[in-house]
DNA sequence: CCAAAAGTGTTGTGACTACACCCATGT
DNA sequence: ACATGGGTGTAGTCACAACACTTTTGG
């Protein structure tokens, strides 16, 4: 047993497992789905890219949500509306710091313009990166390679089943952005006519009256997310 | 701080929290959905009902499904094949007992028949209620109630979806036994011929070649799950 | 014959894909 | 005028719920 290990007890006298939150940000840069990963300082794995993340902090965090926002704020210097849980995963091998690791891990979709995430505790640098790169690199510290893969298999089904994420658009967007928005995490294209009368049927959006965007060429009406829109069974 | 805290430390001197395993087992008993409980002999609330459930432990466990699996053996002296990961909650007043309680939650769906779950370390009794009854029982101990629910939720997602959670059904068995357990989690009745051409498209089911019960009346055809379905997109 | 459960057909609705087509604008 | 992106319309297909119907057994 690791001697950072002998003080672990829990009101039984058993080791409890060294507890982290780990966080996947997506967003989607330069028509192509991200991922945000950070630069570790300290071993393991010190110099390599890893998803950011901290331990559970009972003194601080009232809750797991509220670790992940603490989190967040801490190796990012930002604040995330909207995280989700996606699943928890623990084992021996997992940490080389600790006998056996558990992370509860997160999801968030963002948009990163305007926003700037700055480097914070114990990280070197922060980086966007594909996570059709990001999933194939077996450099990626501990098993976050897998956590990103699961991550965005959840999000392309709740692309599919138009729950849009949210957080990933600005308040105001047009159709267009929101199907090229679709399109890139779902790697694929879709269908124009097909996409709108799915987002009408399901109230998903709504026009923001007299609101136009002016571009290079026809004017476009700017909707909002209908926030009490009714899910389909 | 609790006096039983004082030892949970980690690589970085931070106490981890009190991490558990708790088990949602449902199963359709009686034309009813029913959920396994256990009488609980110690405090924090000796004598009240509770989900099976017990410590995470390092020495023992080589995953969190691991941790399920020796969980379900000391406390209903039986496996449970199939279990699935359903969340991770976690917070200072989950728990009397610490300072900080973290568990991890898994589902699962058994059929009952020859079956004996028998009451484990810790355990005075088992007992299966009825989910409706045991989701509105104020006395369920912990956050248990809540966690029954979303356990359900998620399974009449997955029947709605025609994924049958493995484990519900015998090896073989009629539409009509398939269709009377999904009406029974699902709360509703359901539409024979719809319901026939649903598993037919979807290759969710193969009859089994001659094989057929008798019974008072028309003897039925049996079927098997057929393991190698696809999942519409 | 009758009750009960197994199993099939039929019809209208609505969502989906694919594709064609019109509209408004800046250059 | 025309390229570009915004926006609408149509046709065929498919899955669906609802409901009626036929079949096979024991009594």
């Amino acid at each position: 047993m690791k001697n950072n290990d002998i003080n672990k007890k829990t009101p039984n006298n058993h080791p409890m497992p060294f507890t982290r939150i780990e966080v996947v940000v997506l967003s989607v840069i330069d028509n192509c789905l991200q991922v945000l990963l950070a630069k570790r300082t300290d071993a393991p794995y010190a110099g390599k890219w890893a998803l950011p993340g901290g331990v559970v902090r009972i003194d601080l965090d009232s809750s797991l949500e509220a670790s992940a926002q603490r989190v967040v704020a801490e190796r990012l210097g930002m604040t995330i509306p909207n995280m989700e849980q996606l699943c928890a995963v623990g084992g021996p091998k997992r940490d080389p710091r600790a006998d056996w690791a558990l992370s509860i891990v997160f999801k968030a979709l963002m948009r990163v313009e305007g926003v700037t995430a700055n480097a914070g505790k114990r990280i070197e640098a922060l980086a966007w990166r594909s996570v059709a790169e990001a999933i194939e690199d077996r450099t990626l510290a501990f098993d976050h390679a897998e956590l990103i893969e699961r991550a965005v298999n959840t999000t392309r089904s709740q692309i599919d089943s138009l729950v849009i994420p949210p957080g990933l658009l600005d308040e105001q967007f047009t159709l267009g952005d929101l199907q090229a928005i679709c399109e890139q995490v779902l790697g694929k294209k879709l269908d124009k006519s097909s996409f709108r009368r799915k987002l009408a049927i399901r109230n998903v959006v709504e026009p923001i009256g007299g609101a136009m965007r002016g571009g290079a060429f026809r004017p476009a009406q700017l909707y909002r997310l209908n926030e009490t829109y009714e899910h389909k069974g």
